[in-house]
DNA sequence: TCTGGGGTCCTAGGACCC
DNA sequence: TCTGGGGTCCTAGGACCC
């Protein structure tokens, strides 16, 4: 049978959380920005006309937003990862089947539903989450994941002028597609990013239409085999399944910008622990355990003279157990650590990740008892933090003061996940 | 002064094997 | 002077996504 698959992507997800809580937002111009103040992540419609761009840095805008009064936060994931959670569910009750594709996006698969009914089926959700959440949504639908992302396209930008899909949009029929594919930008594909549009302007293919009409060898050999199976899912040949939602990631990473300069290594140990602390607690919460862990150290990449230092360890048994992850991790960095440079960022990364059942114990480091207490003390740990907070409890690696800290100026409260936050408001 | 963080997949090239 | 040809595995880096 041929499937259907619809995408759902809330508008502006994270100013459209920061008004529902504060609504005199409503039709002003808003922005979030990312971690550490750096760069924009979300724009109103408002900041959208004004030509701000996604991800430009907030020190070249900061002018141009204090002039119209722009709205300016910083991240609040507590409460975007809520709310995000809350639309998800209300989903799930529409349509079992569904990936969770980002904070702000689910595909649903909705084989199950008749080609003409699509759209109001999408009308209806679009009015019920709106009711339910306060979150305005758009959904795209098409007979493969690449068409579903190009048909959302579509309503987003019909919701910025007319308004006549009314949030949901099909491009399951001919007609549909004879009309947006040569009209629709290549650079507007899901799967077609800055160097791909790049490549495709100088070899003037400028639309859908004119991507599609080119031969499998030549897409091949200029967009590679990635490239290849976009363009087979916009002619509705379907090669991207949904994803099984439960299926164990490839990689954790913990990283950050700091928010100065570090030069100190004692510093640099601190913030390589903890994010050592933070990839545990990722691990544990997926039940995993991973078998090999990497560490960078970088400097200002916009700065003259990058510098970019890693290594890895192979773990003796895949662990999840945060002392363990401190100690590797913290070998590293005595061996990429370069004294006399200024460091503006680290990260630590886990690879080749196992369900925690199926370790194989090595004979000469670890036990059933051990590896047992260290599991004890992990779920002690854990339930700690997210009973009180994170980061009520740390170990003796991580410091308290955290002086590369990040800058996060704009904050909102957490309204929907913290009691004495939301209080304040009253 | 100030430029995010967390992922995936694919490819090219090197090391090594017979 | 000649300098194969097939594999595998690993890693770094590039491209993409949100």
């Amino acid at each position: 049978m041929p499937k259907i698959f619809a995408l759902v992507d809330c508008n502006n997800f994270y100013v459209s959380c920061e008004r529902v809580f504060n609504p005199k937002l409503e039709n002003k111009p808003v922005v979030v920005l990312s971690n550490n103040d750096g760069c924009v992540v979300a724009r109103s419609n408002e900041i959208k006309a004004m030509g701000i761009p996604m991800a430009g840095p907030y020190f070249k805008i900061k002018d141009q937003l204090d002039k119209v009064g722009a709205a300016v936060f910083s991240s609040n994931y507590s409460l975007y990862g809520d709310m995000s959670n809350r639309v998800m569910n209300i989903l799930q009750t529409f349509c079992q089947n569904m990936e969770v594709y980002s904070i702000d996006e689910a595909f649903l698969d909705v084989s199950f539903l008749n080609k003409k009914d699509l759209e109001e089926f999408g009308r209806d959700l679009v009015i019920k989450i709106k009711q339910y959440t306060g979150i305005p949504v758009c959904i795209g639908f098409g007979e493969t994941k690449t068409l579903a992302k190009l048909a959302n396209e579509i309503a987003k930008k019909d919701g910025k002028n007319l308004n006549q899909f009314k949030g949901a949009f099909s491009i399951c029929n001919q007609e549909a597609k004879e009309k947006y594919f040569s009209e629709i930008a290549v650079k507007d594909i899901w799967g077609i990013g800055r160097m791909y549009n790049k490549k495709l302007q100088e070899l003037n293919v400028q639309t859908v239409a004119d991507l599609i009409s080119k031969s499998d060898g030549w897409i091949r050999s200029n967009l590679k085999l990635t490239g290849l199976k976009t363009i087979q899912e916009l002619r509705g040949i379907s090669c991207i399944n949904l994803d099984d939602v439960n299926e164990a990631k490839k990689s954790i990473i913990s990283s950050r910008s700091f928010g100065k300069e570090v030069v100190e290594y004692k510093h640099l140990q601190e913030a390589v622990a903890s994010f050592a602390s933070r990839v545990g607690q990722k691990l544990r919460k997926n039940k995993t355990v991973a078998g090999l862990i990497t560490v960078y150290i970088m400097n200002n990449r916009f700065k003259e003279g990058k510098a970019f230092l890693s290594g890895s360890i192979c773990l003796p048994t895949p662990s999840n157990y945060t002392p363990d992850l401190i100690k590797s991790s913290l070998e590293i960095l005595d061996k990429i650590f370069v004294k006399g440079l200024k460091y503006k960022k680290a990260a630590v990364m886990v690879t080749a990740i196992q369900p925690e059942n199926s370790i194989a114990l090595n004979l000469f480091e670890n036990t059933i008892q051990t590896t047992h207490k260290k599991a004890i003390i992990m779920k002690t740990f854990d339930t700690i933090n997210k009973r009180f907070g994170s980061n009520t409890i740390q170990t003796g690696r991580e410091s308290f003061d955290k002086t590369w800290k990040l800058k996060s100026e704009h904050r909102s409260r957490q309204f929907s996940t913290n009691w004495e936050e939301l209080l304040e408001v009253v």
